[in-house]
Parts: structure tokens; sequence; C-alpha cells
DNA sequence: CCCCCTTGCTTTAACGATTAAGCAAGTTAG
DNA sequence: CTAACTTGCTTAATCGTTAAAGCAAGGGGG
């Protein structure tokens, strides 16, 4: 590996002056600048970011912490993370919090002891990471009072009510995964906040929930939202054992618009989430805290999209009355 | 942040000292290897990674580098890499080489600029990531040279092809997504090992395939078999639409057992790689090669497993001739 | 003409750890 | 009793970079 000093002995100058040409601090002529870029380029010299580190007391290196590195969601935010933090030269260290509250807090430290600049952390369900000597960006959900950037999942609860109110259903099944996630909560909030008192609707959680929101449907439900993609899929071949057909019968919809929805049969509604918005955010806003600013937009939230596929429909009961007329 | 510096003044030794007895080198008496370690604690004492890595050389982190993050199979490994890392005491940084082979050679670049001490390389298909100065583990498929440790995709496409046979069918069709992928031409090179001269069988590539492979159904086949569960739902809708049911028509397989394969309906007959074992021998063959030991089992295939679930049958040609019986 | 400022470079001291070499005291062997 | 070894510690150098401070030479203002 060629150091500052290899380049220096080469050239007679100093290693200081090399680091100010390198880095455009300091003071250095345009000219010798340039034959320092030339040369240093010609021996192939690599900056060691240990060195920088241990001087600067910067990595350049942001810390990931997420519940579960399985959850579908997980990859597109990586992603997307990834390719923002390189376009701001900063590398991305993962680590899974696996399951519980504890070993979020052993992934933060473990992040920590190696000297990550900032960490994006996606805290586990119902729980607050530990404060940290570092800056963090939080992504929950607005509910959240710690959350820095999220997806606007009341928003786009609501934003699926209302498609399903709009296509005239109005005895509905609202089924959610699970009741310690603050993001599920807050997607069936904004469900049942844009829905009319006067419609009917059940809310039911978790595994026995798929089974009780079919039986809704025999009973008259026309509609089940879900908080996920996973858990419509779930109802939609629970629905097929009991040869309920979507959308005649039932209409469903999806959350996070995971990569099957749109190839699954039938092609699933669902909400989906400005992952890249949202990571590009979470990148501006623990930079800006790096460098010390008040991040502009913290605690915002990005708006969801409605994606209508063919989970959903009009009623049957308003297509048979129709038909007559 | 309290450096060795602080604590051998605070007890009046030298840092060589400290370090020694924190590291376990060195001669220091067990009794002020104690006292140390004690005062260290309470200190909070964490040693600079910077520091040590300038020093030793080392940063005790691994670059992981993946074609396309969003690859559903990228979670799992992500996961059991970043969990077996943590037993041995490093990091992983992540690096996504989206889409091109330059971008490969980028993402080991700048991996390389963060000295990472060695590289587990998931390759672009078709190409093979450039010889890099650190240990590198590639995770790709058999047929590879330069192979680490993969899947048995071959082994995978024989089970399922042997299933196939087994369960009667005798005329059938192979699907795959991407002939550039060395993976699925694997996969299928198994499966056609496996089957015998006097079967008959069309192989058919990409979304083009989908349509192919459904009329091919209609002129008689009785077995699909892809080398993806993501084709494999593709294929399903396809056939929903012609109204041709799986598997009382054709019988349906996948490759990967993805999350949605279990739920969807009818539940995918699949091959399932043991991820967490070709994750563990990545991380033993790239520790290996990282202490300057010749890792065991470099180049050997981890078998895969065959799940069977509701999309293969026997084919209804051989029910309806038994039932009269 | 002298003082001060600017420019362009060098000198020097860190950052926090590791590690080879050194040294004093105590132990063992012959 | 002395030479040689062991034990337990210290000294000092080093990894590659940055940055404050210093210094010589040239230029401009009064």
């Amino acid at each position: 590996m060629v150091s500052i000093k290899q380049i220096a002995n080469d050239m007679g100058v100093s290693t200081a002056t090399i680091s100010n040409a390198l880095t455009g601090k300091g003071r250095v002529s345009q000219e010798l600048t340039a034959r320092i870029r030339t040369r240093a380029d010609e021996l192939g010299y690599r900056p060691s970011t240990a060195a920088r580190a241990l001087k600067t007391g910067q990595t350049g290196i942001l810390g990931l912490v997420m519940p579960d590195l399985t959850n579908p969601l997980f990859p597109r935010i990586a992603q997307t993370l990834s390719m923002e933090a390189d376009k701001r030269k900063l590398g991305i260290l993962i680590a899974d919090s696996r399951g519980s509250a504890d070993e979020q807090t052993e992934a933060l430290r473990r992040l920590m002891d190696r000297g990550v600049d900032g960490l994006i952390v996606v805290p586990q369900k119902g729980t607050t990471p530990d404060p940290v000597p570092v800056p963090i960006a939080v992504l929950n959900t607005a509910s959240d009072p710690g959350n820095s950037v999220s997806a606007d999942h009341a928003g786009g609860g609501a934003l699926v009510a209302r498609h399903i109110l709009d296509i005239g259903h109005r005895k509905l099944v609202i089924l959610g995964g699970d009741k310690v996630s603050e993001v599920q909560r807050d997607r069936i909030a904004g469900m049942r906040g844009a829905l009319p008192s006067d419609i009917e609707v059940d809310v039911f959680w978790g595994e026995a929930g798929v089974e009780l929101a079919a039986a809704k449907v025999q009973a008259g439900a026309t509609a089940i939202m879900t908080t996920s993609d996973l858990i419509a899929l779930q109802v939609r071949t629970e629905l097929m054992r009991r040869q309920i057909s979507v959308p005649d019968q039932v209409s469903l919809t999806g959350f996070d618009n995971m990569s099957f929805s749109s190839i699954m049969h039938p092609a699933l509604t669902t909400v989906a989430q400005n992952v890249d918005e949202i990571a590009s955010r979470a990148i501006d806003i623990i930079s800006a805290k790096i460098s010390g600013d008040t991040p502009a937009q913290e605690g915002e939230t990005v708006p969801m999209r409605l994606v209508v596929r063919q989970s959903t429909s009009i009623p049957s009961q308003l297509l048979t009355r129709r038909r007559p007329q």
C-alpha cells in the first residue's frame, strides 16, 4: 500500500503538502497540486481510512439496525440507503436486532464500538432505541415521538379505506398482523378514521384473525383490508378454501406492494411506500446531524400511494341490483 | 472516549501493560491483569477500532457484495451472515453491485478502500469478480470454477425432476428465468440429467416462456418445473387466466422456498436452499483465508431439500384411468 | 525604505493502539 | 557464588493521516 509519505519522498515535498493538495485544504499552489494529484494516481494511492478515522474521529460509516433482516422491506431500504450512502462516500454496516429489545441494544453497541458516525434504526415493534452518543435517525411511524422519517401509514390506511368506500362497500373487516406494531396500529387508525360512523367494521388481529375475517365475509362483509400483503395472501388462500371468490364476493387489500402482489391472482390492491424517498430523507437527516446542522423535514412523513389492482371491485350486491335495471 | 493512556495514568502503569493485559498478550501478572480489566470496565473503556486497524492492518470488517439487494434471497443470506460474523467479532459492510459488471468492480473497490479484511461476493449473473488483493469467498454455483460455496443447484433440479417422474408425469415443461444465470442453467441441467431419454420435455426461457409453457399444457404437458418461485407464481396466474387448474390439470414447481410459496394457493412444491449452512460455510471459508489457512470444504456444495406441497400431484389421466378399475 | 500581509511550503505533534526491545529484580542451576 | 534464565514491567517506535504553527520569500502600502 502506498502512503502519503511515499508520495512525499518520491516528489521531494512534505507529507503535509501532499495531504493538503489531495484534500484541497491548506495552501498549495495550483501547479503543485495538479502534479501531486497526477503522481498519486500513477502510484495508485488510496488513503487509509483507518488512519484518517483515527486522526479525525470520523469513520464515514453509518450503522443500519433492523429488527429483522428478513423483513421483505429490508432489501429495498438497504438498497436505496446503500446508493444514497455511496453518493456521500459513506459505507453501511448492517446489524440485525433479531427479535428482542436487548438484541437491539446489543446491535447498537456493536456498531458504536466500530465507530459509526451515525445510526439509522428501524426499531423493534413497540420499543424505543436506547439513547446513543451519535446522531441517530429512526424509521418508524408518525405516532412514534422519536420518529425521524417514515411513510404516512395512517394516510395510507385512509387511502385504501376511501377506495373501498368509493366503490361501494359498507360492511368491512380490518385485519392486522401484530397489535404491538405501531406501524400497523397507525395503518388501522388511518383506515378507521376515514370511515363514516355508519359503516359496519370489525377489526381482527393475528393468525386467528384470518379465519375470523373469512367467516365474517360469509356473514355479509364485502371487503377485507389487511395491514400487509403477506396477510392478504394468507386471507386469499383461506377464502379459496372456503370457495369465496376475490373480488367477486369480497374485495381484498394489502399493504407494502411486495414482489408477489402484482403477480398473484387476482393481482392485489395495495398501498406502496415510497421507499426511495424515505431512505433518501433518512440519509439527509443523518448527514445533517453528523455535520451538526438541524435537519430539515425531521419527523415529517412521506405520502403513500394507493395501487389499485384486480383484488378490489364493486360489491356484487350492487352489480346484481344494477343489472336488472 | 477513554483510551488506554488514561487507564495507564489512572493506574500508574504503562500503556503497553494495559494493552497486554487487555489483549492477553505479553507478560503481565495475573493479579495486575485482573485489576486492569476491572478498572477498564469501570471506566467504560472501548478499544478504538480505528487505532487498532491502523496498527495491525486488520479492520475486522467483511464486505458483502450482492448483484441486487432486492433479491429475495438477500435478506436471509444477510441475516445469517450477520449472525455468524457477530460470533467472530466481525462487522459486515454491504454494497450493491446494481446491475452491471462495472458496478460490481466499483463496489469491490469501495469496499477495498474501506480496508475490509475479506469479501463475500454473490457475482452478477455470468460474471467473475475481478481479482482482489484480499481473501474472497464466491457464492455462486458448482459450475463456476471460482465458486467457494453454494447450494447444489443441479442436485436440487434432479430432486424436483425425480419427484415429478415418481408421481407419474411423462410430458414436461421446464421454464427458466434468465439464460445468462449460471445458477438457473445448473438447476435446469440437473432436472434434465434426472430425466430418462423417453420423457418428452420442452425448455423455455424468460417472460415469453410463461405463455409458451401454458400453451404446452393445453397441448398435453402435465407438469411445469420452473427455476424460481416467482416464475412459478407468474405461471400460476397465467394458468388461472386460461382456466387450467393446479394441480388437477398440471403440476407446478418452483425454486428457493420464498416467503409466499407456502401461503399461496395451492401451496407451492419447491426446492429449498440451506441458506444458514451456506452462509455459515462462507464465513468459515473467509475466516480461514484471512488467518492464512487453507479453508476446508472450499468449492463443495450444500445439498438442497425438496419441499413437497399441494401444487404437485399425480397426473389426472392416471387418476381417471385408475378410478374405473 | 520599512512594515505587514499573503503565498507556499515545512516542521512537528498529535490520534490510540500494538509490539519489539530493554531492563531490573528474583529464581534456578551448576 | 555466579552465570543464565524467567518474570513483570517500561520505553520507544510505529501505523498513515491531519492540522496547527512556523518560516522564508515576494508584494504592496504608507
